[in-house]
DNA sequence: CTGAAAGCGCTTACAG
DNA sequence: CTGAAAGCGCTTACAG
């Protein structure tokens, strides 16, 4: 790698196309003001230089620093990863996200917030609404739009763009009492003072509502092991689950992932989902789609999640919004019915029943 | 939001405190080297007026921006995640990771690399060591250490952490003429000019290689649609593989995701795996080791490649490695025969042949 | 259409 | 242990 001796500077390139720098700097930010003739001059000594403008100092110069912080609890998880690509998207090149992730801790999210300020984004974008006071501090006093996702806070911090998780919950219970199912069981993650899943926990807190509403217990309502909450965590609770009660009809895990891990752990012990028990999930996941039986789920459009907030901020940022947005953009639930809560006899025959060669 | 009129400089934090801005600098920079009382009067001075430092002047002033730049292909695949996660963890809070992803896109890429420099990170990682000549050119010029990871180029263009694609597709084809297959496929993403995997195609290459010397055909080395490469991929070119091959023993799929997609279709279609046909995959997802029948795949430790990576620059960021790290780092890979892959008598019953509740 | 001056908010490099 | 001066590489705000 033939280092160079010093990275050429816009002075280096404004002394080779003999003009000052301004001009340089008016070439690289909206050429159309400049001269033809000069703009080809300056055009030439950047390529010839391998010019990079430093931004760093355009930034400090311009107070514009064209970041976007944004925060997630991992950077594992595909529907987070929608919302995230969503919001580049949204954003477009302008703009460099500068994503950090706390593995849903209170602490973490903490330093994260105080990292990301520190280098001045022009919006902060942050999963979830409940944050240390020390957090909420640094959030108002940044004089930033904030914006808070995946949830709907009442009232938010600054703008909110998500969606109620208690109503969530709520869907998937009615969804399964619905089904004429009545011991029923959630299987999700503890909360702790510093880690917690408080999204999830919301979707469980409306899961029980709406199960006590309905005359039923909410007794079989289990918060295992601590998020993020994954494949094996949805295999372990389901078994702990059969383990306290055998009889359990109908299962909503908080993530379509741990849905997955208990259908599987249902297969491995030979109990058939959906004619002996019925399950459901959360978040729209590929493997849900794609498994057989598909898992039936509470869908949500991470990656309209991260576009609206895209859209939002471009319209603060750049003031051309002449219609105040809302504060909270509500982009809304839907329940995805699919083999794992179809009734015996809707359910087509799925491969476990199938043998020999098809096609 | 209560906007603040200014947000509060080191000036400002200095007047406060009555001592000069140097003495603030140090106070955040270094502690210990300012006396313990003019150390608590800037202390109390920074909380009263919450003064939160200003790295994008720090940067320009002191040349280290603390930015380590990172390029993925895309931000929903967990595996480009874990290493994120590991690049993130080994770099400690001192580095803010800068992450860009381009969908497999060569052009995307060129505009990313384009606009990270301009942030001036301190150190470049970026998936894959197959660039466009202007990519290769920015990243040359750069001045600082280029780490290209989940590859293993000959000759690196700086620095390389990965394993070769074209050993784990061998070490997959291996595996499955092995157990005595002789009727074998790959499914695979296509190439073209500005989108391509070409970690995948690696592995396609190896395999097919290695077909070829065990005296096999690779005329069922598939390549089909555009990576990334999803579940409803594996589906498809599953199905198109048996249009095909009816006859086909056993598959290589450049993904585990894709391998799962696959297997969903055979139980769609009522065809056993791996009684009738064994399914291998890639990148040990957790799908993959959850499901049922397991997934057998080949395996790279995803995490430890983003943590050596970020100890690497470490060492070189701080000068502190003595002896000269190795131009390129090999993770390995091995491979991790599991249920999709057993011979019939070595099977253990899968849930698919079980019935009824057990336990 | 172009340029000289000033300054963004810090840290480096001295000096004492 | 502390501070005054200079400067990092740009852009703003004038001026012509």
């Amino acid at each position: 790698m033939a280092a160079q001796p010093r990275k050429p500077t816009m002075r280096d390139v404004s002394r080779l196309a003999g003009v000052s720098t301004m001009t340089v700097s008016r070439v690289l930010a909206d050429p159309s003001i400049v001269a033809e003739d000069t703009r080809a001059r300056v055009m030439q000594a950047v390529e010839q230089l391998g010019y990079v403008p430093d931004l760093v100092a355009g930034s400090l110069s311009s107070r514009r620093t064209r970041f976007v912080g944004l925060i997630l609890p991992t950077l594992t998880n595909s529907n987070f990863g929608d919302t995230a690509q969503g919001l580049a998207e949204a954003l477009g090149p302008a703009y460099q996200l500068l994503i950090g992730y706390t593995l849903y801790r209170a602490s973490e999210e903490e330093r994260l917030v105080r990292a990301l300020l520190a280098r001045r984004p022009e919006a902060l974008v942050i999963a979830g609404s409940i944050h240390t006071a020390a957090t909420r501090r640094m959030l108002s006093n940044a004089a930033i739009p904030i914006v808070e996702i995946w949830e709907r806070p009442e009232p938010p911090l600054d703008r909110a763009v998500g969606f109620s998780n208690v109503e969530a919950g709520r869907a998937a219970a009615r969804h399964l009492i619905g089904l004429g199912h009545r011991r029923i069981a959630a299987i999700g993650s503890e909360l702790d003072d510093d880690v917690a899943d408080h999204r999830g926990e919301g979707r469980l807190q409306g899961f029980a509502a709406a199960l006590r509403e309905a005359g039923l217990s909410d007794d079989l309502v289990l918060r295992r092991g601590h998020a993020p909450v994954s494949f094996e965590h949805g295999a372990e609770a389901m078994a702990a689950l059969l383990e306290r009660a055998p009889d359990v009809e109908a299962v909503f895990a908080v993530s379509d992932a741990s849905a997955f891990g208990a259908m599987m752990e249902c297969r491995r012990r030979g109990i058939d989902v959906p004619g002996t028990v019925a399950i459901m999930g959360f978040g729209d996941f590929e493997v849900g789609r794609q498994c057989e039986p598909a898992i039936s789920t509470v869908r949500v459009d991470a990656k309209a999640i991260g576009e609206k907030t895209g859209r939002l901020l471009l319209e603060t940022l750049t003031g051309a919004g002449t219609a105040r947005a809302p504060l909270t953009e509500d982009v809304g639930v839907s329940v995805v019915a699919r083999g794992t809560t179809a009734r015996r006899d809707e359910a087509g025959p799925h491969g476990a029943e199938r043998k020999g060669r098809g096609s």
